[in-house]
DNA sequence: GCCAACGTTGGC
DNA sequence: GCCAACGTTGGC
């Protein structure tokens, strides 16, 4: 089993919006960057854990677990030229652009903020989220990280 | 709202 | 293949 995190706008689609979704559960459409791409498409499994993260917003950090329910498939948005997610070059016949469905587990008691990770100095200094200019919006964690940020709730 | 960091595009 | 220009991300 793996980890990962993934990031997304509160005010676009938060934590709060999974947990009202039927199921609890949504397909995480929208992934137009490459790296973030393969690592849905090439890695991630249903069963994997996510922490889930909000970006751009007053106070960003973790704020909740999900699971993966549906490995990769095609993210339909991609097709559809009323989308802001449209990708005219995208072939119907090999999709460029994929999509998970994740599964909300649970909030966390606490959000645990950026600033609080970063403040964890050596503890996480190679978990990207920390470096410097991360802009990836899917990441690894690793176990041993988990584990750590866990600990801290 | 600002702006640094980064990814992508396209001319050459 | 290089790299300047441009657009986006996302913290602050």
């Amino acid at each position: 089993m793996k980890y990962w995190l993934m990031k997304s706008e509160p005010d676009v689609f938060g934590i709060d919006h999974l947990m009202a979704r039927p199921d609890q559960t949504e397909h995480w459409d929208g992934v137009r960057n490459y790296q973030a791409r393969n690592f849905m498409r090439d890695d991630m499994k249903v069963g994997d854990q996510v922490f889930f993260y909000h970006s751009n917003t007053k106070v960003p950090g973790i704020v909740g677990i999900a699971e993966v329910v549906r490995e990769a498939y095609p993210d339909h948005t991609q097709f559809d030229p009323d989308s802001k997610y449209h990708d005219p070059k995208s072939d119907p016949d090999d999709p460029r652009w994929v999509m998970v469905e994740i599964k909300f587990k649970r909030k966390l008691d606490r959000i645990i903020t950026l600033r609080e990770l970063k403040d964890q100095g050596s503890k996480l200094q190679d978990f990207k989220l920390v470096q410097r200019g991360n802009r990836l919006s899917i990441m690894p964690v690793s176990k041993k990280h988990w584990d750590y940020i866990l600990s801290l709730e």
